[in-house]
This record gives C-alpha cells, structure tokens and sequence, in this order.
RNA sequence: UCCCCGGUCGUCUAAUGGCAGGACGGAGGACUUUGGAUCCUCUAAUGGUGGUUCGAAUCCACCCCGGGGAACCA
C-alpha cells in the first residue's frame, strides 16, 4: 500500500488528495476513478484533460483502475453512434479500460429501488405541481423556496403514485420525484431537487421498459457508489452539485462511500468547446464534420495529424488546478511539434510551384540524389531518392524580385543551395503578357550537392524544390484557428451577436496544385511527414485514394523569420480591466461598519469600556472581545489566571480562531483558564510565539493542560545566545555560497537561513535572538 | 442581490509560514544544407488595503475582479 502511495507523484492537488487517501487507508486502499461521457456529441480536447486525469491516476497507481462509464440517463439527446465515437477516441488517446465499461441505464432497476428507498425512509415525495409551479416554489438566490403542497405526502401515498409513475400511468410532467431536503437551504440544488421526471421516450439502449428517468443529481453518485468509485473527478461547474451528490449517497443502502472533486475544465484560446456550439457547427455546416480538421474534437485532432501523445503531453504539461484558464494555442503547437520532430520523415513539397529552368545543366539530363529523410540531430536511419533534372519547381515563397536586407533564399543575382542538392543563382526573370512570373531561368554549380560552391557563389540559405517531371501533384490543405477571437463565447455572449460570427473565414485555404516528391506515392493514408521548411503534415484519410494525394497541414514549424506579434488573450484581459477609483482601506470600511452596527446591550458596552480603561486594551481589541458575551467571559476568564491583557486579547483574535475550526469558543475542549496559563508561558518567554502556536494546536485537539504539553514535548525555547550561537555557525558554515550571496545584496536568504536554524533547534530557538545573530554573523564579512 | 469557488510572469503552473521556481511565449546570441531542431543568456508575476508574525503568495479582516448557482440538461 505505501508503494502505490509512493508511486503516485503529487503533481496536482487532486494527485496530491489520492496519495493521501492511500496513506492514510481512506478507501481500504482502493483507487477507482471513472470517466463518465454523455453519449450525446463527441470527445474533445477538454474531455482529454479529464481522461488524462482519471485514466493517468489509474495508470500511475498501481491496483488502481478507471471505469469507461457512459452516462446515458435522457432519452432525448443520446445515441448509440455517440457511443461508437467516444469509445474510439478513448481508445485511440491510448486509454484502457480493460473489462470496466458501464452504462448508467445499466442502474436504472437498482436506481428506481433506491428511489422506493428514500421515500420509505421519508426522504423523497412525489410531486404534482407543474413545472412552472415547481420553478415558482423554489425562490430565488435572496429568498427561500416554499415547500409544495405535496410534500407531506404519507410513505404510503408517495410510494402508491411512484409505482403508478413507473407503471406508466401518467402523462409527462404530470409529477416528479423530489428529494426532501430544504426548501430554504442557500444552495438552490438543495432545495428540494428533482430526482425522476416522467418522459415517455424511446432510451437507446432500454427501449421502451423505462418511461420515468433519474436526473443527474441523483443518477451520477449511485452510478459512483455501485461502482465503488473512490475519486469522481468532475470539472469546476460541479462544485455546487457535491452538497446534493454526498446526500444522495447517504440516503442509499450502499456500501461504497465515493467523494467528488472538482478541478478546472481545460479551455483552449480561440475555439469553443461547448458541446452545443460544436454541435451548431456540424449540424450547420460550417464545418465537416465532428471530424473536421478545425475541430477542437480528439477526432478533429487526430485528422488534423495530432498524435495521441502529443495530447496527453500537453496536458500533462498544463497541469491540473482550480484556477479558471484559457490555455494559448502555442502550448498545443508546441505539444505536437516537440513529439512530430522525431517522428515525422522529411519530404519535399513545394506549395506553390514557380518553375525554374537551369539553363546551364546538360539538355535532357536528370539525376536522381540520395536524400537523408531525417536531419543530422535526429538519430533515425532512412533515406529516399530525389529526382533531379534541368526543370524543378520553388515555392513562390522563396522568390523575390526586391527582397529585404535580411533575405535568406532566391533574387535576381543571389545564390541559394537546392535543399539537399545543387546550388543555383537567378539570372533572369522571364515574365509573361500580363506581366506575371512565368519562369526563372538560374544557373547551377555543377557538383555541389555535397560541398561548398566555387568562390562568387554567396549562399544565403537552403530552399525547398521539386523536380518538374518527377514530381507529383497533390491537394494541400492549409488550417488556421477556427475563430477570429481568442474566446468566442464570451465574445458573443457580450456583444449580444452569434459566436458564429466570429468564424474565421480563413481557417480552411486549400492549395490545389502543390507539387510533392515522388516518394509519397504509395505511403498509407494517415502518413505523416515535415514538408521541409512548411510544417508538419498528414495524408487525409478519407480523401485520399491511390493518385490521389490529400494533405492536412497539422501545423506549421516554429517560424521566427516572419514572427508574429504577443499573446492576444494577456491583451483582452488586459484591455477588460474596467476602470475604477481607489479601493477604500480596510480601517475606513471597519468605521463604516461601525457606524452602521446597532448599539450593543449595556452590559457589553460597560465591559468594553472596562477593558479598555482597566486592562489597557486598544479601543479596537475591546470592541472586538465585547460582541458577544462568551468571548468577553472567555477574555476574563484567561485574564483572572494572570494572563497579560494585550497579548491574551491579540491571541485570542488572531490565532485562536484558526485552531478552533467550526467549533464555538465553548465547544473547546479547553477554557480562558487554560489559556490564560499558555499566554503567561509566552509572555514570560518560556515558549516563543512559534511553539505557542503549536502547544494552542495541540490543547485544541486534546484539551490537555499547556505546561504537561511543555513538560512531555521539551519544548521549552532557547533564549540563551551562548546555546545558540553555536547552531548559528554551523548553519553558516554548511551554506557558505548561500552566505556570500546573502553578504553580495541578497538580503532574501535571511528567511532561508532561519528556516534552517529553526530545523536545526526543532523550532525551538527564539525567533528574535537567532535573528539578530545570524544578521550578525551574516552581517561580518567572510572570516578566513 | 444571496450562496459557493477562484485570483502568482503575456499564458499554464510550482512554492502546505522560511531562496517566488519551471514550462510555453518573447528578446538576444551560438550552431545549422530546414529562417526547423538543439544549446546558452535575458525578459517578466503574488489583485488592493490593513492586521498577525522574527519572517506572509501562504494565516485573519475588509474591498476589488473573475467563474458557477434559481432545467423535469449533464
């Protein structure tokens, strides 16, 4: 059990929970995750944060498993196709869920038992106000809901009218389940939540032999428990629902306890990730399919050339928290160039073909060169042959008439080297009628394939090419961001318009008469490769058939020639800020509050006054220890054992509070006795505040008398500089850079110096004291 | 408006009262038969105001900002 712990890196505090729970037993040492899709659109890159999540801590634990769990509770939306997909992708991301795939309508005999439950329990009742009526009853955030007129239902009743529910009896909408919770409970799930609803709808998988469906809410945790799920890891808009799903498994004779919790859902910067909006797209056609290349969908990216470890490492890169994100699309690019780098082979491919013509080479000479498929710093074997003849073609990318001071590849007079081939200098541009490039006519130094061209021959850079003849045409296309605007849908919502409207009209350019080199020819559909200097691309698995070549760009390479600008979503936020005038100080808002704060009784208001005359207590302490009696009995109780005021009354603002936790000051399990006995122990400087804190922890946790506290743990503090000083030195001694640093400006490592001398001392050397020490010993200059 | 959750370099994320660190991006340089890759250097942050503490991103108070919440969706 400690091994599965260990082996369990705390990479994320969801990470971090599991490792816990499997130190301390929590779920007899179990770990059972689930991934729970609604079987109603397709997977996508969000989804594979989850999954990377669930089905990582799986992986990583050893025992530990996750469960592929469809959750296919409304009728109305869901489909087997669905099914189909999602299982796919799971599968392709490289997810195993072994012998674990369920379906919650699998549940649906044990769920509707466990309704039976409930309402025997006097947990739930049957409902038979319209919907409308329900709505009306719940209240609003500010006030409570009223209960319904049916919510005192006998046992005998509620379990008449839900067997005729399930027997099909009633309409839709004629009644529902509600759990019986509270009506005026703040959160509005809580109050009296919908468990089943009457649909008299066909269920993909159950046909006809259900016309009542649980909701989610009641659903999801039976799902959780019957499975003996241990962590149900949900995304942050669920944070609410957990109050609901732990009464849920409380009510229901389950042996399993499952926990949820909740972590940010991954969001990518200009593409949406609703499934409605995804689902808009499709079914309206502005793009595919659910498979389009443009897609934030597992299947887009997989069409698009993404590899399933690009996407895992990508995510496992962001990391996991409870932080609302946005996630640049350059940590995506960067994912799949990284992991395409060593696998993708280089080919040849020239977009858009200008044809050269080498006037110098033989007539009607070729000659076919070995070219390496993978660059010198990439440790694979493989090559192919190039053709090569007096007729090639360069990207028209690479040609300028006028080219800027920096330019690296072909003008008039200027030579480049032919990647992998000969080196050649543009002598003449021939136009045709309308005054467009039609040929470049270059001469060519013979033999420098593999060495340094003659002198006079100044080489900017290597292009790509193919040749004329011995190439083949292809179809090329090119992919940009689906929307113009790094978050769609709050733009739209915003701006009152449709987040269609902020499609990118560019996202698709297809490139018609690209020509490739000959050595594609018959590599399976799905082949992926680096067209040199372009980016990495794929052959498009549905549309390409044999002569008949298909690419997807999946992205381009890094380029930091023509660079582009910052990152628009830092900008956005920025430009959101709103303006606003200076904040009020805290100590204005508190006289705010205090003018506004009713008159406290008279027998507070004269001990506040006592407080602060007799004792000496700042106006503010008294005010704080005199709202309510049992603070001031507690003050004066702690005070009447010879604690000193000032330092009781800060302590008993400050640090008390933290220890008790939910607990009331009477629900201690110590008095103002006791800890007007610790706050004497501080002042006289036996304990440092430091300790105190600690002996407070303790006395909060078992109620024990603070001086046994002292006694039994030795914690007495260490005041002398004679005991201390030779703890100093050896800390100083064992850290000499960090000294030098500290003695060079670096005044920051003071608090690493006395973190390490409270380690030494077990925290029990006197903070001042072994302060001013180290600044003195840090203070002298190194001593020989 | 009430309840819940958040707020750290431009972005994502570490730092469980003790050195604000890493990655992406950006800038510069080295290398280069890909303006790729690699390597080096640099850049840049704790929302605000108070408080507690020897010491606060971390604890407390208030404020500000963002997200979620009144489906018979999930």
């Amino acid at each position: 059990m400690a091994s599965a712990a260990e082996s369990l890196e705390r990479r994320d505090f969801i990470r971090a929970i599991v490792a816990e729970d499997l130190k301390a037993g929590t779920h007899d040492g179990r770990v059972v995750t689930r991934f729970p899709p609604e079987p109603n659109g397709f997977l996508h890159v969000g989804h594979a944060k989850a999954l990377g999540l669930s089905f990582g801590i799986a992986e990583e634990v050893p025992g530990a498993r996750c469960h592929l769990r469809f959750d296919d509770t409304n009728p109305e939306t869901e489909d087997e196709a669905y099914v189909e997909a999602i299982k796919r992708d799971v599968a392709w991301l490289g997810y195993d869920w072994g012998e674990h795939l369920y379906f919650a309508s699998d549940y649906f005999p044990k769920m509707y038992e466990f309704a039976e439950h409930l309402v025997r329990e006097g947990n739930a009742y049957v409902d038979s106000q319209t919907e409308d009526e329900i709505r009306e009853g719940r209240g609003t955030v500010t006030e409570p809901g009223r209960p319904s007129p049916f919510r005192d239902r006998t046992v005998e009743e509620n379990l008449d009218l839900l067997r005729r529910m399930r027997a099909g009896e009633f309409s839709d909408g004629a009644h529902v389940l509600r759990g019986k919770i509270d009506m005026a409970s703040p959160n509005m799930l809580l109050r009296d939540p919908v468990l089943y609803r009457i649909r008299h709808a066909s269920h993909y998988r159950t046909g006809d032999e259900w016309c009542i469906y649980p909701l989610y809410d009641y659903a999801h945790p039976i799902e959780d428990a019957l499975e003996c799920v241990t962590h149900s890891l949900c995304t942050v808009e669920f944070e609410i629902n957990r109050a609901l799903y732990d009464w849920v498994v409380e009510n229901i004779p389950v042996e399993c306890r499952p926990r949820q919790y909740e972590f940010a859902r991954g969001n990518l910067d200009y593409t949406v990730m609703s499934k409605r909006m995804l689902l808009t797209l499709v079914k309206e056609r502005y793009v595919r399919g659910w498979d389009d290349p443009r897609m934030p969908t597992v299947a887009g990216l997989r069409r698009r050339g993404f590899t399933p470890e690009s996407i895992r490492a990508f995510w496992e890169r962001m990391g996991v928290a409870k932080t609302q994100s946005r996630v640049d699309m350059g940590k995506l690019e960067f994912a799949i160039r990284d992991d395409l780098n060593a696998k993708a082979p280089r080919v040849l491919c020239v977009l858009r073909p200008v044809r050269v013509l080498i006037t110098n080479y033989p007539d009607g000479g070729s000659e076919e060169i070995e070219a390496a498929s993978w660059p010198h710093d990439v440790p694979r074997e493989g090559s192919r042959r190039l053709p090569f003849s007096g007729e090639i073609f360069i990207d028209d990318d690479d040609f300028r008439e006028d080219p800027p001071a920096d330019w690296k590849r072909l003008a008039p007079g200027r030579a480049v080297r032919l990647r992998h081939g000969h080196v050649i200098r543009c002598d003449e541009v021939v136009r045709d009628d309308a005054g467009a490039i039609r040929e470049l006519r270059c001469s060519y130094a013979p033999d420098s394939i593999s060495s340094e061209p003659p002198s006079g021959w100044e080489v900017g850079g290597a292009i790509h090419w193919v040749d004329a003849e011995g190439s083949l045409s292809c179809e090329v296309r090119l992919y940009d961001r689906l929307f113009t605007v790094p978050a769609p849908d709050v733009e739209a919502a915003e701006s009152g318009r449709d987040f269609t409207d902020f499609l990118n009209p560019d996202s698709l350019v297809v490139v018609e008469n690209a020509r490739i080199e000959p050595s594609v020819a018959d590599d399976p559909p799905g082949s992926r490769y680096q067209f040199e200097r372009l980016g990495y691309f794929i052959s498009d698995e549905e549309d390409s058939a044999p002569g008949r070549l298909v690419f997807n760009r999946t992205v381009t390479l890094r380029d930091t020639w023509s660079k582009r600008g910052g990152s628009a979503a830092g900008e956005r936020r920025r430009a959101r800020q709103p303006e606003r005038g200076p904040d009020l100080s805290a100590e204005e808002h508190r006289r705010l509050r205090q003018a506004a704060a009713p008159e406290r009784p008279p027998e507070l208001e004269s001990r506040r006054r006592r407080f602060e005359s007799e004792l000496g207590l700042d106006a503010e302490d008294a005010e704080l220890l005199t709202r309510d009696a049992a603070t001031a009995d507690f003050f004066a109780a702690a005070v009447g054992a010879g604690a000193p005021p000032a330092r009781t009354a800060n302590w008993l603002i400050n640090e008390l509070p933290r220890h008790a936790g939910d607990r009331a000051l009477g629900e201690l399990p110590f008095g103002g006795h006791a800890f007007g006995a610790l706050m004497a122990l501080v002042e006289d400087g036996t304990l440092s505040g430091a300790i105190g804190r600690e002996v407070l922890a303790e006395m909060a946790e078992s109620g024990a008398e603070p001086g046994a506290i002292v006694d039994r743990r030795g914690l007495r503090q260490i005041a002398d500089a004679s005991s201390l000083e030779p703890v100093i030195d050896r800390v100083v001694a064992a850290n000499q850079n960090k000294a030098a640093e500290y003695r060079a400006g670096r005044t920051a490592l003071l608090g690493f110096f006395m973190g390490q001398v409270m380690k030494e001392t077990g925290g029990k050397a006197s903070p001042e004291l072994a302060r001013r020490l180290l600044e003195e010993r840090l203070g002298r200059s190194a001593d020989r």
